[in-house]
DNA sequence: TTGATTGCAAATCATTTGCAGCCTT
DNA sequence: AAGGCTGCAAATGATTTGCAATCAA
């Protein structure tokens, strides 16, 4: 399922590195793009083994790390534990709406403040490179709960 | 140190909640509002033995944890493996730019994309409450560092 | 008194790493 | 061959938690 052109790319980072290209890195680099929305590594790992092969968490997190480093996988920590993977259809730059009650995960694109914020860190001696940008707030269902519901003073926000 | 307001602030949060106020908890509580910049738990620990005050890293962490729910500290996780801590003085929003080089930290300050990050939220039925942004880059003298310098693939990134 | 808080040490748990043998180049 | 890679299992390391003794209200 990976796009010919990100394969190729993936390639060449791999070659230029002086690496090598296994079974194992080619299998997970497929799994993951053929994978959609946010996974852990615990994830990618279950989906390997659900094709019947037999690959180590240990490989799982070196080869996330070497897709993350050649830019074609992006690492999130959105408030988890773990950290979240996500492949990169190119071009696809886009951050996240995360609901602080129930853990909705919800993408948005807005050219425009990627723009402003290229203009701050130019402003500040920065060349910039990539940004994370996330919103946290009640979605329309948890907040539509929250208007009617416990008065009582909450202890904790939930778990995802 | 920490202003009369948010003194005051941070009791009325604890006795909301049913909470008690104790030497450690008001200890912790002054501590971090006499440090200024971003620490973590280890540093805010090391601050207090510093005071010669024996206050256990359990506790620590616990009270941290209490800071934020209150409001009244920020937690970020910018990277690096443990989460950074920084006291708010009230109506201090802002966010940050980080070298991803050497780490070096800017904050920054934009209450237009504040507005907008309102807006996309909304948009998408969202009830905003905070945001987390950063941008990251390389800083004036890493891009230069950068310009000059090897040629070979690099392996790494630095760890701040 | 009642129940929250603390210190301690043990437990978590995602992620990393050392090592020996396997496999790509 | 030479040196990446992988699996395994053990190591890390920040953060959490169970528990008994304290302490605030």
């Amino acid at each position: 399922m990976p796009p010919r052109q990100e394969l190729e790319r993936f390639r060449d980072f791999v070659r230029g590195q002086g690496l090598r290209m296994t079974g194992e890195r080619l299998a997970l680099f497929d799994e993951i793009f053929s994978l959609h929305g946010h996974i852990d590594a615990e994830e990618l790992l279950a989906a390997t083994q659900r094709r019947g092969l037999k690959i180590s968490r240990a490989t799982v997190y070196r080869n996330l790390d070497l897709m993350v480093r050649c830019g074609l996988v992006r690492r999130y920590q959105l408030g988890e534990r773990r950290h979240l993977y996500e492949h990169m259809h190119t071009g696809q730059e886009h951050d996240h709406l995360v609901c602080s009650h129930c853990g909705r995960l919800v993408e948005f694109k807005s050219p425009a403040i990627a723009a402003m914020l290229g203009e701050i860190a130019r402003a500040h001696g920065f060349v910039p490179n990539r940004h994370a940008l996330q919103i946290a707030g009640l979605c329309r269902d948890c907040a539509a709960a929250e208007a009617s519901a416990v008065p009582v003073a909450r202890r904790r926000l939930a778990r995802a």
